[in-house]
DNA sequence: TCTTTTTCTGACCGATCGTGCAGAAATACC
DNA sequence: GGTATTTCTGCACGATCGGTCAGAAAAAGA
């Protein structure tokens, strides 16, 4: 009788499932949107029926908030691991490399975020104005005081992290034009070439 | 009897309300994507009958391939008009000026491209992989030549042009997002600014 | 083994949405 | 003014989709 959702300990069995519907969900959503979305096709991904999809979860929306709330602390970690005891460079190149990593290996979530964000944003709500307005915040005055202390040239350190966000992001979002401009070429040529133009990009731009 | 499409000459009406239409089309379609948008909410925004919106279109996707359609050439003339007779740094630059303006004066229209592609682009079909890339080749390669001539540093042209897309239109597609960690700012402060970083990024990166 | 709890399914409902169509209303044409 | 054409609406159908619910099936617990 008592919900899966319920507070107590889940089973192995509600930890296996939810995972798979979580999987599924992100395979369907990233492609087609929460509205293009439907419970059919998340079941069918999900190897489940689309009755116990809901025997999970609290209908549709609550599966695509909770799986961006799930994704929310891994795709912003690499910023959060910026750390201002590095070498300044190191530490913003590893950022872009930890960066076009996950649009190499998590263009789902990325695509998520993306149009998450694209209409509006409605689920994230204040995670925006306050967590990440928060950390970019206080990374960016890290990156400030390097600029204080002659150890990068002078840039605006917000549209310094956007840039960054802008341009790795690019590859996973919008990776069908990219293939479709660039013609056949090997994935990882791509991103390689890719990261290689990036940081070459941000060294010159931030070299004292 | 005949219909609205037909291929004699359209009257001013069917002028006035297909352009109507699109405007709100783009509107719903920008904000809530293909399948998010309904036809009432396209009528509604349009100030006409949805019975009269199918009257002048064959359904809902035909609008919104047209629209994309119709849109496709604005969208890529600036990189058309980069000129291999100008100054170098002075065409890619005012390129960027161009994409700037665009993301300020245009964004639906750049959600509206932006979530098409995200989606798996099919009815941009071709339009990415045969004009699409022929435009952009045709670009890198002038830019590849200024570069041979030693008249800019030696970069990826295309990954130029990608760097470029990307960080211009993330201050369209994004700027929710922006918006939440730049906090209260002027909008006109915003893109400016934005504009200022892009160029000296590129300015250093691409001084030979 | 027997009982309790969890997990899953079949049948179904209400709402929404895209679309078709006959005919009314408005406009253009002669 | 009368006819032809275009423009618009009322009505309604069929399909899709999210969600409900009773009860079967399976698993866990005793």
């Amino acid at each position: 009788m008592a919900k899966a959702g319920s507070t107590s300990r889940p089973t192995r069995i509600q930890r296996e499932k939810r995972q798979a519907i979580f999987e599924a969900a992100l395979d369907v959503f990233s492609e087609k949107g929460l509205r293009g979305a439907t419970l059919d096709q998340i079941a069918e991904a999900a190897g489940l029926s689309k009755q116990n999809i809901v025997y999970y979860f609290n209908g549709k929306e609550a599966i695509y908030s909770e799986l961006l709330e799930s994704l929310l602390e891994e795709w912003v970690r690499p910023l959060r691991d910026l750390s201002a005891d590095g070498d300044p460079l190191d530490e913003i190149l590893t950022y872009v490399s930890r960066k076009m990593e996950m649009s190499r290996e998590m263009p789902r979530e990325s695509r998520l975020f993306a149009t998450e964000i694209l209409h509006g944003a409605p689920r994230l709500g204040n995670m925006l104005t306050e967590d990440l307005k928060t950390l970019v915040d206080e990374k960016a005055a890290v990156i400030a005081n390097w600029m204080v202390e002659g150890r990068l040239a002078t840039i605006d350190p917000h549209h310094l992290i956007f840039s960054i966000w802008a341009m790795t992001q690019h590859y996973a979002d919008f990776d069908l034009q990219v293939q479709a401009v660039l013609g056949p070429v090997r994935s990882e040529t791509r991103f390689e070439d890719a990261e290689g133009f990036i940081r070459h990009m941000l060294v010159r731009a931030l070299h004292p």
